[in-house]
DNA sequence: ATCCCTCGAGTTCA
DNA sequence: CTCGAGGGAT
């Protein structure tokens, strides 16, 4: 990057993070998440590193935040209200012990307390003779807006506090035995995950531009200057810590005596004992982060000792003795560098953005699909855009929203080619979809091999995409036939395959040789059947006039079948009747048919179970099972006589979960639907009861 | 004609 | 996982 070119981006960054952070902050209304303004806000930084020369005084890196609006009346603290230095990965979280052990120069317990971090306001209430009086937001840490009015709204906040009985203060250990004239605490107003979606679902209703995240909206509601707003809004309340000294003794002290006073604290607090459990607990809310009502974006941890917190003083604006240790950003911002174009089994062309690579929730990103024109029309998308992106469902990259702002007019708009990028053939449309007319594209030929080994296909374990690559580039296989002739020595003379790889390869292919009637339809890679419709059409052909034993056995049956009789089978209309009628009159796939005949692969006669005790019953599976694979779970279901479906609806008969299930069996709780563990799969399946 | 349920296809990274 | 669209129900 050139001077002048950082000069121009750091310029346009902070443009963007100024116009974002005035709606964030002020009109306490954005239309990005914190993860996205973090992200840009990063990259200034990181530009004004290496360019020092541009670094402005009035940049946002240089800024202090939160200045008290006029609006309300100003409500000064008792003692500073501080910010918390962020910590992401584990080498710097232990960097941070390092440097309070180094700074107290003493050894220290390692004792913490850790809670999850909620993404909500901080505020700071204030008791006299146990009667809630004064309630405020941090401000800039020294003073804040008095918005006691809108904290009484909220149920979750004691308006007095709660007496103890003799009885009850025995058996809790700090339980103070009075109420303290004066008591300061401080804790976090935040909106669950249900309210603010309720929210927004009201706000979208009335036209309105939903908000990006729920502490925008806690906090707008909370500076209301109508209470009436702050009340329709059902805000909760979580206290965390006490700043008048009661005489306790460590952190956790505080939240029984919270507790105690009858004020609502975070359930899922824990005190542990050294730097692993800290990691732990982190890396496990981590991953379960979804489960909590409310949004969390890392947890805080703090020296359970106050004797050891206090004397950790204070550094910059945080305290030195507490961290914020983050969850990795499940969002953030990047530049498209380019647009390729990739061709896909059915010829379908797919744009992919190549991305500057950027790390999202842990993983390095650099491409994101595209899908089709409609969704970069859409998104409104040019080459050289500053863009954000997230991974849908935690996994697949997706590009949300375009920085228009941040353009310099370099930016070159995207042309959907005319021709097939593989072959040069002309493309067609295909409803939003633009596909390759060439049905012998070599790309498409290619995607179609992978397709063909693929698990749900002769699932031929070792025969990868790179393999399949490198044995067409040397001209050993032209076609998924050639696969089953592959002989040992044509393998081992390439380059970096020995002997024993050789082998390997050769035996799990001619082990494979023999397939389902169902995996056979599905690897044939017929345009619109796919596990299901395979099935149903291996059901429905098996035993039609003569009994199916090899390849060219289905392709005689087909040709016996109209275009009406194929739509006799359930689940068949006129679209996927017309591909399959077509599928086998094409003379490439006959000769393919009769090559793996000759090849040596036979059709395995079906078990037609009919009647079998899963009749009737559909399955779903997700998550990873530990005994048997997901394609053989299926398989057996199948064999009883069962259906299995990819998506939970409410004729799913039951959802059968492994390790790590996926949405699916939220959804089955949704649905009233039945959830078995795969334990209880395997007993349904061994046992002999006909139910 | 219209809605709802499902299926198929394509996609990323380690 | 998500989108688009095929098929079947209404």
């Amino acid at each position: 990057m050139t001077k002048n070119e950082a000069k121009e981006r750091i310029e346009r960054l902070r443009k963007t993070i100024d116009r974002y952070r005035y709606e964030y902050h002020v009109l306490d209304r954005s239309s990005i998440s914190d993860e996205a303004l973090d992200s840009l806000k990063h990259e200034l930084s990181e530009l004004e590193g290496r360019f020092p020369e541009f670094i402005t005084p009035d940049s946002p890196t240089q800024r202090v935040e939160g200045k008290p609006l006029d609006t309300f009346s100003k409500a000064s603290h008792e003692s500073p209200m501080l910010s918390l230095t962020d910590v992401f990965i584990e080498a710097e979280f232990r960097a941070w012990f390092e440097r309070v052990t180094n700074f107290l120069s003493r050894p220290i317990t390692p004792a913490f307390y850790c809670e999850p971090k909620i993404d909500g306001l901080a505020i700071e209430l204030v008791y006299e003779h146990g009667i809630f009086v004064q309630g405020s937001t941090r401000g800039n840490g020294l003073v804040g807006e008095d918005v006691t009015q809108n904290l009484k709204t909220i149920e979750a906040i004691p308006l007095k506090l709660k007496v103890e009985s003799e009885k009850s203060k025995n058996s809790i250990p700090h339980s103070p035995l009075h109420i303290p004239p004066r008591l300061v605490v401080r804790g976090e107003v935040f909106l669950t995950k249900k309210e603010f979606a309720r929210i927004n679902r009201e706000q979208e209703k009335h036209g309105g531009k939903p908000y990006a995240n729920p502490r925008n909206v806690a906090a707008g509601s909370i500076r209301q200057l109508d209470p009436k707003i702050a009340a329709s809004r059902k805000l909760d309340s979580y206290q965390y810590s006490i700043v008048t000294d009661l005489g306790q003794k460590t952190h956790e002290d505080e939240h029984e005596i919270l507790r105690s006073f009858g004020f609502k604290t975070n359930p899922d607090t824990k005190a542990v004992e050294s730097l692993e459990e800290v990691i732990k607990y982190r890396n496990y809310w981590e991953k379960h982060r979804d489960k909590l009502p409310y949004e969390i974006d890392g947890v805080v941890v703090i020296l359970n000792q106050n004797r050891d917190f206090e004397a950790a003083g204070v550094v910059g604006k945080a305290p030195r003795g507490s961290v914020a240790y983050k969850f990795a950003a499940r969002e953030a911002t990047t530049v498209v560098k380019d647009i390729h174009v990739q061709v896909g089994r059915t010829g379908a062309l797919t744009p992919v953005a190549e991305l500057e690579p950027v790390s999202v929730s842990g993983v390095t990103i650099s491409h994101a699909t595209l899908h089709n024109r409609d969704e970069i029309e859409r998104l409104g998308l040019k080459i050289g855009d500053t863009v954000l992106i997230s991974r849908a469902g935690d996994v697949i990259p997706k590009i949300i929203k375009v920085f228009t702002e941040m353009r310099t007019g370099k930016e070159r708009a995207f042309r959907f080619p005319d021709t097939c990028p593989a072959d040069g053939s002309k493309v067609v449309e295909d409803g939003v979809i633009l596909r390759c007319s060439n049905p012998n594209c070599g790309a498409r030929t290619r995607e179609s091999l992978y397709h063909f080994v693929s698990r749900g296909g002769f699932n031929i374990e070792g025969l990868g995409e790179k393999i399949i690559d490198r044995f067409m580039d040397e001209g050993l296989i032209g076609d998924a036939a050639d696969i089953f002739t592959l002989t040992k020595g044509d393998i081992e003379v390439l380059e970096r395959f020995g002997e024993k790889s050789a082998e390997n390869i050769v035996a799990e292919i001619a082990a494979k040789k023999e397939i389902s009637l169902l995996r056979l339809l599905v690897a044939l890679g017929i345009l619109h059947v796919g596990e299901e419709t395979a099935g149903v059409l291996a059901q429905a052909i098996f035993n039609f006039q003569f009994p199916i034993s090899k390849p060219t056995d289905v392709l005689k049956v087909f040709h016996t079948m109209s275009l009406e009789n194929l739509q006799q089978i359930r689940d068949v209309g006129p679209k996927v009747a017309e591909s399959i009628y077509g599928w086998f009159r094409d003379p490439r796939h006959r000769k393919l048919i009769e090559k793996l005949d000759v090849a040596g692969v036979t059709v395995q006669p079906m078990k037609l179970k009919t009647g079998g005790k899963f009749k009737g019953m559909t399955f779903v599976f997700t998550g990873t099972m530990e005994s048997l694979e997901r394609e053989d779970a299926k398989e057996k279901v199948r064999e009883e006589g069962g259906d299995v479906s990819e998506s939970v609806s409410k004729k799913t008969t039951y959802v059968v979960f492994g390790e790590n299930p996926g949405s699916k069996v939220e959804k089955a709780k949704k649905l009233e639907v039945k959830t078995l563990t795969e334990h209880e799969f395997l007993k349904l399946l061994t046992s002999h009861t006909n139910t």
